[in-house]
DNA sequence: TATCATGTAACTTATGATATTACATGAACA
DNA sequence: TGTTCATGTAATATCATAAGTTACATGATA
């Protein structure tokens, strides 16, 4: 993966989990994701703490959604992920001894919680209905996937 | 450093170049950041090929600021700078092979931009000249920089 | 009870940012 | 003119973190 997608990707295996009709193992997720089936659980138990997905061992197990997509939105699963840092960038320190540094601090702040609730904002307008949706007025006959499995 | 903390840093360097009134050494800036010499000249080698500093080898020589503070933005450093990425987060991959993933990242990308366009914008509002003002305004008789030389 | 799938700790790898070393270049000064 | 000071820069080392992997335990189903 690039960067830190881990947003991006939960939003992927979210919905391909709404597109099943059963129960998806983490080793087809994985597939999905070209990732590791470790990997999709250790992202998919954090969810599932929080009410948004459901586990099942054994035959027939895997991983399904346990939330209302209608009510859920990005910012929800945002948040369920721990709320992971947006900006790249930053100031040095939060605590400087040095007033120079704690001018730019200052200036620079406004400006990274400014653009920072807007995204947040953008993503609470967002529900994973609507997400949905979107996916299938582009879906017409292709694969979910094409190129791996 | 903390996370990619360029602009920061580079903006605390240059209003310390802007009290100076002469040039000043990359180990006296280091001293300031905390950090290694030869990190402050790879910094601010960049900005010198665009003419925001300059820098003299020698008895006597350092850093010295060579633009006008009242017309260069914040922004200007940060291209200057190389447009360093602004969100930690993104998109897994922008040239997915799977339908949910584009539609994920389609959705996502506009709030990208969104946000990253507004930080610019405040970048752009702000001048070295009046990130120096508001600092004034705070330095009364304190040392520019306390608890490090 | 054999198989399948998750749960999770421990470990390894990969990557990128930052820091350090070492030495060359060139300016000022005595 | 040579000593000192400061930058210029390549090469290398260190560090932190994300991501991937292995290994094995737990529990459900057939």
């Amino acid at each position: 993966m690039i960067r830190d997608s881990k947003l991006s990707g939960v939003l992927h295996v979210l919905l391909h989990m709404a597109e099943a009709d059963g129960p998806v193992t983490s080793e087809t997720l994985a597939k999905m994701m070209q990732t590791n089936p470790v990997v999709i659980r250790r992202i998919l138990a954090g969810l599932r703490e929080q009410g948004y997905v459901n586990s099942e061992k054994g035959h027939g197990g895997g991983w399904q959604l346990s939330c209302d997509l209608n009510t859920v939105t990005l910012h929800d699963i945002y948040v369920a992920l721990g709320s992971p840092a947006i900006l790249a960038i930053g100031n040095r320190t939060e605590s400087p001894g040095c007033l120079v540094e704690e001018a730019v601090n200052t200036v620079m702040n406004q400006a990274f919680r400014d653009a920072e609730a807007l995204l947040l904002a953008r993503f609470s307008e967002v529900t994973l209905a609507e997400l949905s949706r979107y996916l299938h007025q582009r879906l017409q006959n292709a694969d979910f996937c094409r190129g791996h499995d």
